[in-house]
DNA sequence: GATGAATGAGACTTCATTCAT
DNA sequence: TATGAATGAAGTCTCATTCAT
């Protein structure tokens, strides 16, 4: 984190307080006032980083996304097997909803809300690819049931968004036991 | 229908009203104003019917959620096997998430936002107590895996939020082939 | 004068006040805020009966062209000969500057900066054409001099706005005396 | 123009930045940003070269009018017959606002809105006297009709402006025969 | 009950000006 | 001299809510 600008240190500041003020508050009930005050900037200052609102958004929302995925598939190999494979996508992915909640949250909240750009959801949406790769592979070689990509993340990525919701709001505790049950659950409902 | 009162009719088209509007353009972003006059009413009569916005937003929530439950467990029977009574239950639910889409998106929103009081959120909680019941049923008779009702829900039903959603923007087609996929996903997720 | 009901009058005190200080600090120094305290209403009023600032600028110098132009022709007659009725016009136009000297200047504002639409601006040439009838008409019969209507336009209408912005700086008095000088110098400069 | 320091550089460029952009937009909507920006220097830096934008409007609007006065009266010998006198003077003006056709427009704007300062519109003034003096030689010789210098200038100075203001929206397109046309309509305007 | 004109707080955004570098 | 990031007051406009009819 050392070496970084003044700048970049406000713009940091701008993208933190804009995930956590919206996570809180829903796109619309946050104003860029908050945003620049919890930020320790002024209105105006906003716009020396951002368009307006919607660009505000969209770029945090990319950013995260990026960062999501880097996590994602960080120790993953395209070699390994299909199980093992989804295993240590699954579990990094389980791992950064459970870490970087914030990020998560507002992941989240712009996957369901129509707060994000059509465009920019677009190019957030490519970079699942690896896993959507292995899943095919899964289906080649006969170890994961058919269905679109569509079925298979239902069932096993987004059922953590509601998990992590319901941590966020103190109505659960996760532990690594119940993330271990997630995952089998995970792979039971895809495995053939 | 037949028999509802003036008022009662006015206040339907409110309730009709909000819900396509909140659908498709979020909670802040649907002005009062608008509400009215797709409901062919004066914005002030909203407030001879509700309190303010947060409290239409609520009683609508809390009555979607009402016809929803009514819904799912229609035909349900507290006698029936859990592996039965299950798949009665779930199907139910697929059937109005895909028939009664508005209703559903709107639940679906009202539940991944912060647009809702805590309160009535909890209020609409409690109207899955059956589908509760009969996890903890299938528990004890060791046919569904261990497991808070939250990891049951988060990979049974929540999945058809997702296909729902990606349905409404005309990413997927669901075809009845695809619900019965997702019915045995499902399942296999939690079976023991 | 009688007989408008409380929302004519509101608009109109809007139309006033909005004609008073654009004259008094141009268009862009003259906020909604400002015109609305001024015709004593809220700000949020003024978008009751116009769309936005500029559709506001826009009907104001609509309604005080045609309030013109209704002056300049009221007791002009085609029948005229076209010296008679040159000056019938071009003194209904001297009184009508003199005496209405707010919506005078406005509309000389108006024609000389870039605030009104174009659109609009078109609108507004129009009215004039009964002026440029009659001096077709002196052309073929030869009292006139040849020459676009924007020469005899600038020669004989024009002069009057500087007078009368002259006059509203307190640099000149125009009397009767020098209405008929300044008669006399227009018909000249177009005469043949 | 060669040896002018850095600092005059780039106060022509600020100059000719601000008699562009507002021709274009108008005093209040061209922000000093945009300006800075068309001379190549930074926002901060116009303050070095004048107090604040309004002081940079009045200096640039009195600089110009020197430019015109100066070409006005370039060929003018106050030794010239009245006739002769005012046909050199009318046609360096005529000449004047057809080539140097931006700085023509930005003193036709600063003269018919209320963006100059009192002060400097008062300085700018004083800059025809030859040419008053010259039209009261012409009265006093009983060539010239009486009447104040406003009227005279009303009927053929002024007039220039709007042709000026209608070439530049290529309502007109003006030939040396037209200018020769509005000469003789200036003339018989005034001439006894 | 019903209306809808009116309100005014507050949202987003711009921009003249400053000041540390 | 020169910069340009930063400021924050002020502008336009929206909208939840009220109240006289």
């Amino acid at each position: 984190m050392e070496g970084l600008t003044k700048s970049e240190i406000k713009r940091n500041a701008l993208v933190q307080a804009t995930i956590h003020l919206v996570n809180n508050n829903g796109f619309h009930a946050t104003p860029m006032s908050k945003i620049a005050k919890m930020a320790g900037v002024s209105p105006g200052t906003i716009y020396l980083y951002f368009e307006n609102k919607q660009d505000l958004i969209n770029k945090v929302y990319l950013e995260v996304k990026v960062a999501f995925t880097n996590y994602a598939f960080q120790n993953y190999d395209e070699k390994m097997s299909v199980k093992r494979g989804f295993e240590v996508i699954w579990k990094q992915i389980a791992d950064f909803k459970l870490k970087e909640v914030e990020e998560a949250r507002f992941l989240s909240q712009c996957d369901n809300t129509p707060m994000i750009d059509e465009e920019s959801r677009n190019e957030g949406i490519k970079h699942l690819q690896p896993l959507l790769d292995l899943w095919d592979r899964g289906q080649k070689e006969g170890i994961i049931k058919k269905g679109s990509h569509y079925l298979l993340y239902a069932y096993t990525i987004y059922p953590l968004a509601f998990l992590m919701n319901a941590q966020c709001k103190n109505e659960i505790k996760i532990t690594q036991e119940q993330i271990q049950n997630a995952y089998v659950m995970a792979w039971d409902s895809i495995k053939k």
